[in-house]
DNA sequence: CAAATATCAGATTTACTGAGATCG
DNA sequence: CCGATCTCAGTACATCTGATATTT
C-alpha cells in the first residue's frame, strides 16, 4: 500500500494549495486579487481586447470577467468603452496607473515565487517548472488556443 | 513583464487541477471519493482510531468527516462504534470489505498516477515527487503532527 | 433565426467556522 | 469549569450553469 503522501498527485494537491495561500495573501496585502493580476498582465502584453478575448486567453470565466473588471475599473486600472465596430463588445485598456500597478503586482508575485520556491537552489527550479510544463502540455494541450471554453 | 503561465504557482495550480481531475474521475467511476481512499489507507496503515484521530492523521477536517464515514459506512467498507474507554470517541475500524476496498481503490490510484506522469519518464518522475516534497517539508512542516488544527 | 457578447442570479464544490450536546 | 469529541448548519471562495438582453 502507498503512503498517501508520496503520491504525486496527493504533493501536487498540498504544493498547489500552499502556493494558492502564499499569492492570494501576499496580492491580498496590497489590494489586488490573482483575477487582477491575470488580467492586468494579459493587457499588458497582448493590448486591449473585449471581455470575451480576455476570457479565452486568460481562462477567466465570463460571468466572473464582470466582477473583476469592475473592481479594476473602481481602482482606475483599466477603462471600459464600447466597440465602434461592434457594439456587442467592450473594449477593454489599460490605463497608465493600470501600467504602474501591472508592475507593483509582478514584482509582489515574483517576491512570492522566491518565498515558494525557497528551498530549491536555481537548478531545481528550472527542473521543476520543465517537469510541470510537460505535465501541463500532456492534459492540456489546448492552453491559449481559440475555442477554449 | 513574467508570463503567467511560466509561474512556478500557476503551473502548480493547473497541475494539482488535471491530477485532481483525474483522481476524482477516476474513482468517481467506481464509485468513490479521495476522502474514502485517504481514510481507508490510513486505517489499512495505521489501524482503528477516533474520529478525531483520523482528522488529524489525514488533515481531513472534522465537519467532513462525519459525511465521508457516513458513506463509508453505508458501503459497509468501516464500522463506527462507542469507544468503552472513552465514550466521547467513535472507533472506527475498516471491515474485510473495506480492506478489499482499499486494494481495489489503492490500484485505481496509481494507474491514475501513472496516466498523470505518462510525460515523465522513471528518473523525472522521482526527481518531480522529490521537489516537491522539498516545497511540501519548507511550507508545511507540522504535516503528521499533532496539534494540527 | 443562429451565434456572439455582456450581465446577472444562482448552483456546486472544497474547505472551513460556529454552535449544540455529550463526556472526561 | 475546561477541554475534547462528534454532529449539524452555515459561510467563503472559485468555478461553472443558466437565463436574459443586445447586437451581428
Amino acid at each position: 500500500m502507498t503512503r498517501v503522501t508520496t503520491l504525486p498527485s496527493w504533493l501536487l494537491s498540498q504544493t498547489a494549495a500552499a502556493a494558492y495561500r502564499l499569492v492570494s495573501e501576499g496580492l491580498a496585502e496590497v489590494g489586488a486579487r490573482g483575477y487582477h493580476y491575470r488580467l492586468l498582465a494579459e493587457l499588458m502584453e497582448s493590448g486591449p481586447a473585449s471581455q470575451a478575448e480576455l476570457g479565452r486567453r486568460t481562462g477567466i470565466h465570463l460571468s466572473d470577467m464582470v466582477a473583476a473588471l469592475n473592481e479594476l475599473t473602481d481602482g482606475g486600472y483599466v477603462r471600459r468603452s464600447p466597440d465602434p465596430a461592434d457594439r456587442r463588445r467592450n473594449v477593454v485598456t489599460i490605463t497608465p496607473a493600470g501600467r504602474r500597478r501591472a508592475g507593483d503586482l509582478a514584482h509582489r508575485v515574483g517576491e512570492i515565487q522566491d518565498e515558494l520556491l525557497a528551498p530549491l537552489n536555481a537548478k531545481e527550479r528550472a527542473e521543476l517548472v520543465r517537469l510541470l510544463g510537460a505535465l501541463l502540455d500532456h492534459h492540456r494541450p489546448a492552453v491559449d488556443q481559440p475555442g477554449l471554453r
